[in-house]
DNA sequence: CGGGCACGGATTGTCAACAAAATTGGAGCC
DNA sequence: GGCTCCAATTTTGTTGACAATCCGTGCCCG
């Protein structure tokens, strides 16, 4: 195992942030695991101080609960934090896509298609990890070519929380959020139809919103150094 | 002077986070102003560590620039960025005042007519300092009595950097959110009909964007601790 | 046998000194 | 006079040690 020089500053911030956020993201990390300062501190070679900054955002992001005195756990989000954030995520994609559909490019209608089609070859070859996480994106993007960056600043905020939302009423098993709605919703867009956009994403966020079933206990947390090792 | 039993823990830190978050709110802290963490810290009597973490809470709320290893000034918001808060508050708000039109109850309507009453109250004696910080909570109070957290976070969020936007591109005078508009958004409710209130609210957000034209230069910033005693 | 209490280890929270970087002011030069 | 360069000062960034708090354990007493 490499000494690896503790990195400083910045990046050493970055670096922790991102490690639990792509943990999160890919369903490594489940609700309820605690993040002990020390123990990310070596694991991932930077400072206390470097952890517990990057802990406070991943905070400030509601991706943890930051307990006074004892410490930060993955957070837990409620029913209704779950209902709220569907609801969000219902009012504001829907505007993103309507202001899409009104000021869409040809350049950026590719970028949308060969976007599916990357995440439609990820699913067709069985790789569900990298389908998900191209899922994901793909609403991040419509958020990024909408060009409203306080927008865009919000549905990183609630896309980011999802699978939490998933893992906390569903067991391990992530939603699936199928490439074929995502086909649908970008040819409504090069339609020009915001009406249509609106109702499509809308529609979509609906079936992702039912297949959380407030019934499972979260899964077991997974260690540490497992979780966060990236993939 | 008073030696004042330096504060610490959360408290410390929320001093700080308030202080400028009043300061920006009320006007008395104009953007590009540059906050010195020795100055904040003996100001406020607290620790240097704790200005730091309140000021990177700041600079995640985006009410703060952080400049590495140059500090951090009060943030100078650009036109397409005030152009964006707008598009959000009015996509944001309508949904909200939707919402509300068809949830809303009689204790709730209550609620709201009596902070309009306040309002105007304000307003008709003189007291713009108090009207301005009525107004700005009323749209505050509409996200919380709407019941959705991540919704009424995201207001919170665009609400406090509403100020600034005024500031960076209209001088010095605060742009007038009048309580005769709020109380056509209240009577919209009480009739609960959610387009009549989505609208109004859209047109009370148009109203207030068309008032700052960019044009102006920021003024002068005040000194800080002129600026930091809470009236 | 059960409940409370004190103690020890582990973990988080705080601070002050130190290191690094940038700004300021001025001397020297063109 | 204006420009460049450099040193001194100011300001930010980081670290490591210390203090405070919490949790689990085992003991004592009812």
């Amino acid at each position: 195992m490499r000494p690896m020089k503790p990195r400083s500053g910045r990046a050493a911030e970055d670096r922790v942030f991102n490690a639990v956020l792509n943990a999160i993201l890919d369903h490594r990390l489940a609700p309820g695991t605690k993040l002990v300062e020390r123990d990310l501190s070596e694991l991932l070679g930077v400072s206390r101080g470097a952890v517990r900054t990057a802990l406070a955002r991943l905070g400030h992001s509601l991706l943890v609960e930051l307990r006074p005195n004892r410490g930060a756990v993955i957070a837990n989000p409620t029913p209704e934090e779950t209902r709220d954030v569907f609801e969000a995520r219902r009012v504001i994609e829907s505007a993103v896509v309507q202001g899409l559909a009104r000021s869409i490019g040809a350049k950026q209608l590719a970028e949308l298609r060969a976007f599916v089609a990357e995440e439609q070859k990820a699913y067709d070859r069985g790789d569900r990890r990298t389908g998900q996480r191209l899922s994901i994106r793909f609403h991040k993007l419509l958020a990024e070519l909408a060009g409203n960056a306080a927008l865009d600043r919000f549905m990183e905020h609630l896309i980011c929380r999802t699978p939490l939302l998933t893992l906390a009423h569903r067991g391990s098993r992530p939603a699936y959020c199928g490439a074929d709605e995502h086909r649908e919703i970008v040819d409504a867009l090069a339609k020009r139809d915001p009406v249509l956009a609106a109702r499509r994403i809308a529609s979509h966020l609906n079936t992702l919103e039912k297949q959380l079933h407030v019934d499972a206990e979260p899964g077991p947390a997974a260690s540490l150094s497992e979780a966060l090792v990236d993939a």
